[in-house]
DNA sequence: GTGAAAGCGCTAACAA
DNA sequence: TTGTTAGCGCTTTCAC
């Protein structure tokens, strides 16, 4: 059986189908009585507002984009993606929006992908992971006009962002590392991608180390499990260990782990192992990980209020970059 | 600037706007030429469908749902969850449908939310995924006519599932485990949900084990890390422990792996400890994971066409189970 | 092969 | 305070 209408409703209630909006809407000019007698046709007749139609008059999209650059399984598995995923959602939701997810990779395709969207209005607005984002993607999503926060990502002037104060974490963890006897660290951090935090990292990471005098030293990477476990192969091949490493994240620190532990390497004891994010899994590890805890989802639901003010037409405040905290465990 | 229209399109090719439409849904019943005028108006004007006016007008939603019954942040964070979400949006996105996202939890509001979506028109089907499930939950949702298809679950008559091989699956870990001479078998399996495919997999884990005439234990959890590590920490305290601990999944088993640690257990020379999923991170556990390996990613792929389908009309032939295949590393 | 008319379900503007 | 009219952008039906 076909769904009740708006005129339907004002029919069962002897009103007419403007009254029944006006009631929906909230109208302040209404009398109590005839609210009333609308409401309880409402929900005679299981009414629900059909948002296609509401969509088209008022000319409003309630479809945010959670857009990442992810292809290979390995990250799409990433912990990281959920927590966000499943907080935006969240906020998303309790204010009235629906949350879809795009998947990019670096080409034109994609990226054209994402504008048909945007343009065919199926979605108003997107929140971007900054994981490999470049900055020239970013221009090209902004010159579409569509409302944008970037998550974990700095870019110069206009751009919206959430992020978290990872200076002051890297600045503790190399403390921390250095309290513990350490003068010879690496970082494990992919930098490919400008405007990425992980600049911002390892620029903390050597000011850091300059100041209590230890070496330090950079490897690239791509997040992945795989490419922590390469860092440390590589490292132990050129035979100049480190007595730390540090993985930009919790993932590559896990591989680094599995090499050690592959190269017979006691950690802590040979060598410390130290991550980023906190995600849940790590305390799990042998020996448990000892990380930089990032509230990616206090984060994530930021971004969702921060988008949805912007696609209201509101300029809201660019937040404030959220602390991160040491969670010192066994592996450093 | 105002987007373009289906009429400001017309008027730049000097035709009707019921052309540029016959044009754009491929009406047979178009010269060439004017095909090709209006095709380039298309262009010139970067006219790009208003998704709102379309799915009014044919009463059609584009957008499907993947929910999960998930709340705490354990959870959440499953990989599980990720692999799925993307092989559903590739597969969604490349028939033209968009993807949202419901997390439920287990009371009604939490439904009803649901329940205003699919009334609302804001969302046209889903496929659920079958952990945490309930059969009276699923009675509800199907009895407002929403189209469902099932992932992971398996329930009697009408229902559109898609699932895994689990039986063969597990029949081949226990054979594995008693090849390599274990003959005190315990699984950790959460089983409150009826439906669930846990209750075929811990059926054939009991059938197998009495094939092979070794002891079997059936241990309760809840899929997370912490559940695992608790069914080992219990099994030893109670004094009687295993020397094959049989996670449902893979995060279960990184649970037990890691009390096995702490419990200064050698594994795989005290216990032997396999997982469920085969999920990316378990080859960078130490030791590495023996697990058997489900093909989430196609068999979301699946569940989504065969979402497609049933929202346009047809009756798609249920799939067959996927097969599951063993995959064994350094853990048992 | 193409155009004109009607209407999907809703809200904004105005009239009563 | 409530009802009437018009139209968002599109497709379906039917005339030409």
């Amino acid at each position: 059986m076909p769904r009740a209408t708006l005129k339907d409703v004002a029919a069962h209630a002897g009103v007419s189908h403007q009254t029944v909006s006006n009631v929906l809407n909230g109208h302040p000019s209404i009398r109590p009585v005839t609210r009333e007698r609308v409401q309880a046709s409402i929900s005679a007749l299981d009414y629900h507002p059909n948002q296609a139609a509401k969509a088209l008059r008022e000319a409003r999209v309630t479809t945010l984009c959670f857009t990442s650059f992810e292809h290979d399984p390995d990250n799409l598995s990433d912990p990281y993606r959920n927590l966000i995923q499943a907080a935006l959602t969240a906020e998303a939701n309790a204010r009235g929006y629906s949350l879809a997810t795009a998947f990019l990779a670096h080409d034109e395709a994609s990226l054209d992908e994402l504008r048909q969207r945007y343009l065919q209005r199926t979605i108003g607005g997107a929140v971007i992971i900054g994981t490999r984002l470049q900055t020239a993607q970013w221009e090209r999503i902004t010159s579409w006009g569509m409302k944008v926060v970037l998550l974990d990502h700095i870019l110069p002037g206009q751009a919206h962002t959430v992020s978290a104060d990872y200076e002051s974490g890297m600045h503790a963890l190399v403390a921390h590392h250095v309290s513990r006897g350490r003068r010879d660290l690496a970082l494990v951090l992919p930098t490919q991608d400008d405007g990425s935090t992980a600049l911002m990292r390892r620029d903390a990471f050597f000011a850091a180390a300059r100041h209590w005098g230890v070496r330090a030293r950079h490897i690239g990477g791509d997040w992945s499990y795989a490419s922590g476990e390469r860092a440390l192969l590589d490292l132990h091949a050129w035979g100049d260990l480190p007595d730390a490493l540090l993985g930009g994240n919790d993932r590559m620190a896990t591989g680094a782990l599995s090499a050690a532990h592959g190269l017979g390497l006691s950690v802590p004891g040979d060598l410390a192992v130290s991550g980023f994010d906190d995600f849940d899994f790590v305390q799990y590890l042998h020996p448990k990980l000892t990380t930089v805890r990032v509230p990616h989802a206090e984060m994530a639901r930021e971004a969702a209020r921060h988008l949805i003010a912007l696609t209201n037409g509101e300029t809201p405040q660019p937040p404030d970059p959220y602390p991160v905290s040491l969670i010192v465990r066994d592996s450093a």
